[in-house]
DNA sequence: CTGAAAGCGCTTACAG
DNA sequence: CTGAAAGCGCTTACAG
């Protein structure tokens, strides 16, 4: 392997050329003799050479990164089974159109008026959220100037980007199977935190009830918990109740699943006695005993879309703000059954 | 807000100085008087202003970054538990030092001979690489000469800092513990990939074996098996036998849950039948039904050792390379019990 | 088709 | 204590 070389300069030397013919064979701009080009392409080769990315950067005023913020933390995002495909295809896709991503030790509690230390330095072309920020600072980033996306969740009346699943109809959706199925009073159970996914599969539900007609009062929406103990909990009052839900629609998988296992130890079977829908449709849903019913969101779609639209942005910062809400799909499993009353 | 200054040339018009002294003050060189330093950081700070990093990274022929190659993948590693609270311990120092994060696109598989973009561009100064990489890439990466730390794993005699748990006396450990509790028969079981932990810690099983003189045909190790359905189908036939083991040790903790359902499912009882343990201790072991006993891997520590020794690496890349095992501690919950026979 | 020169934003030795 | 100048590695208008 022969040395390497970093610099435009000795490649020139080497092929007898100015660097300013080296940058555009490497670029294929201009109009280079074939035989020039061949020239420069093969000791560029030889040497392992690519141009160096600060110095093409500052030149071009650009990156070629862009910017990952997690909320409430890079770990609590890491630990998400859901972010880990959605990070995937993001990933993929984006080293695809030649970004990088950047992980910020950006913590957006201790500093609120500050930006990610990346996003001051001007080291990235956009960013991209992922979790439940508070509005304030959504707000906050995006009137920084840099292109944006908000990834999997949203805060309305703020101009910026994002892409999400489509909770809305796919409660909507839950419900109606449910209703098929004999079930009349359906109860829905999200964290009582800030959370417009949680929001939107709850008008969902609530639409929906509206729409079937279900008894507004057995058929309601639980959201005054932050665990699933004290969800099981409020759960629980319900079930001891006259007129017992007989279905459940959790905002998402984990606590679905949490929920049966209470349950399950409380000698209640499912889906039996009462019938249970997650969202999301993670792994865990087959791991679980029943499997785990769930509204099926296509995470590497999610990703891939995420990457698409900030890098759209990045190439055209005026164009107006985009919004996605992709489709879902619910996934019946054997944690619903018929109505039993 | 006054607006956003993004270049030295104006902080300093603005500060009726010249450029090296706006500098100079934000980095702490040279000598300026009181006045004129107060001044210059009162504007910076007045306008949100930090030294563009590709400007200042061109100068300085670095970087402020550390790459991260993941194997087999990116999607992989973030999938895993074990490595969210490694990354996350490794991003907060990292990020403490002031170094950013770079995520790879890059899927060694693919292309046998070349580096990730990201190292080619000279975008960072270090890499740290997580997963099980085969030989033949980290010998060509560590050939290329930038700094770089094996996390979690390694691969002996190629001359690479790496930070590890101590999975052999881990595993040795467990078998004493085992045999305290009167357990003669003990079956070590790890897939059959290659994977320098799932080594030792089979080392550390074996060691103790004939450290305890257990009998050797009774108390093995099988490494055949590339999936816990063929794990669960070669432990049964080892348990159909006359002098079945009544303990195993399993290479992780997902392993090890596999194995107690699939037992569970087939009527054993745990821990009456048969002791489980498992290795790591990620949260799923407070999941499983009896609680999985295991060996506790401190991630935090894994990931900020990590961190400082790639930096360390960084600030002096002519030194020796180190390698760590962190201690471990073995921890026994409702899946150990006496042995039975 | 090719190259000399400017300049992206910064830091650093050096002169004063 | 302060500033003018060089130069990190690149791309790009421009001249030829």
């Amino acid at each position: 392997m022969p040395k390497r070389i970093t610099s435009i300069k000795e490649i020139a030397k080497l092929a007898g050329c100015s660097i300013a013919t080296v940058s555009n064979t490497l670029n294929n701009k201009g109009r280079i003799s074939k035989e020039v080009r061949d020239n420069v392409l093969q000791i560029c080769q030889k040497h392992g050479y690519s141009p160096n990315s600060a110095g093409r950067n500052l030149r071009r005023q650009q990156n070629e990164t862009i910017g990952l913020l997690f909320y409430p933390s890079c770990g609590a995002i890491f630990r998400n089974i859901f972010y880990a495909e959605v990070m995937e295809a993001l990933e993929a896709e984006t080293s695809d159109k030649g970004y990088d991503l950047l992980l910020s030790g950006f913590d957006s509690s201790g500093s609120q008026n500050s930006m990610p230390r990346f996003v001051q330095q001007g080291k990235v072309d956009g960013i991209v959220m992922l979790g439940r920020f508070p509005r304030a600072d959504v707000k906050r980033i995006n009137g920084y100037g840099v292109p944006l996306l908000q990834l999997d969740n949203f805060r309305s009346q703020i101009k910026v980007d994002y892409v999400t699943s489509d909770g809305f109809n796919g409660s909507k959706q839950v419900v109606d199977e449910l209703v098929k199925r004999g079930h009349r009073r359906i109860v829905f159970m999200a964290y009582s935190h800030e959370d417009t996914n949680a929001d939107q599969r709850e008008s969902g539900f609530l639409a929906a009830v509206e729409a079937h007609q279900l008894p507004k009062t057995l058929s309601t929406s639980i959201r005054d918990f932050e665990d699933y103990q004290t969800a099981y909990t409020r759960l629980k009052k319900l079930l001891q109740s006259k007129r017992p839900p007989t279905a459940i629609v959790a905002v998402n998988d984990t606590l679905a699943i949490e929920l049966q296992q209470c349950l399950q130890q409380d000698g209640y079977s499912i889906p039996d006695d009462i019938s249970i829908v997650g969202f999301d449709d993670d792994d865990i849903c087959l791991k679980a005993t029943p499997h785990m019913s769930s509204v099926r969101v296509d995470k590497k779609l999610l990703g891939k879309t995420g990457a698409q639209m900030i890098i759209d942005r990045i190439s055209n910062p005026q164009s107006n703000t985009k919004s996605v809400h992709l489709p879902v799909e619910v996934v019946l499993r054997d944690s619903v059954s018929e109505a039993t009353s």
